[in-house]
DNA sequence: TGACCATAATAAGCATGGTTATTATCATCA
DNA sequence: TGATGATAATAACCATGCTTATTATGGTCA
């Protein structure tokens, strides 16, 4: 019963999710706040919209992540000089010493998880959940920013 | 970076909870909901415990969803004779009709998903996902209940 | 029996996610 | 120019999930 694709991908998934948020909040902050971090070290000066995009959530998500980043100092809003509708959005110099942190950490979690996969499993496994991904990204059109992220 | 076991597990879980999640709100429940009337059609009687630990949740959280579950009609709570401190959990007479309608939609996702994978691509994506999730669950104490369910 | 600990359920408070609606601003086109 | 529609951000409200704490009840053992 719990062996189907629908648990399996649930539980790794949230199982990783889980190694990450404790690692996360060891720096003081939480999963998804990370993932916001990250993408904005990628690409600084993003604004709400394109990081919604960008994490996949509803910009209101996106948003309230930020207002709490702010308060707590990791994020910066800076208006957009063309657009008063925009805020553009950077880390702050408080937010440098916690990637190096969490980026190790990501590491240990990879590499954990994939304990005793050989290279040519590993790939098989990618290729598989790939594969899977895409049948269910073909008729669902409300995502089609994962496809375009590939 | 998009292509790694941390975001593709999460992908696919994520896109198959999005199928469950509409086809549940099309009968009136959410996607959570639904795995709570499939544990209850599977085990009469759970308490919230028991419950709790199957969905892999605190009892908190279990016990506000059989809150509105239970105000929906669908769900049924019974003192236990023998533990006052106990509810017995039943399905409704309410509830029998959708779950028909919920294991078809289930059987739809799963045929979307593995859409165009072999036999034995299918069992090989299951036995390496099992493998990375008996992974994750090493060294992690807190999450012995899915090993004891398998 | 009575003290002590364990367990079932709930309460309070927060973060994350959604939908729907609103406001401010921008862009376009008659 | 001025109306119209699109876009960025926010507000309000709800469901789900967590941690920590509390209450009621059971069970155990001196």
């Amino acid at each position: 019963m719990q062996n189907n694709i629908a648990f399996l991908s649930a539980d790794v998934s949230r199982l990783i999710r889980k190694r990450f948020d404790l690692a996360a909040r060891a720096l003081g902050v939480t999963g998804p706040q990370w993932r916001v971090l990250a993408a904005l070290e990628r690409t600084p000066g993003m604004n709400q919209c394109a990081l919604a995009a960008w994490l996949e959530v509803e910009a209101i998500t996106a948003g309230r992540m930020i207002d709490r980043l702010e308060k707590a100092g990791f994020v910066e809003r800076r208006p957009d000089p063309a657009d008063r509708r925009v805020w553009r959005l950077y880390l702050t110099a408080a937010a440098d010493p916690q990637m190096a942190h969490l980026r190790a950490c990501a590491d240990d979690v990879f590499a954990e998880a994939l304990h005793g996969l050989g290279e040519d499993e590993h790939q098989m496994l990618l290729a598989l959940l790939g594969r899977v991904r895409t049948n269910l990204l073909e008729n669902s059109p409300g995502d089609a920013a994962v496809a375009a992220a590939e």
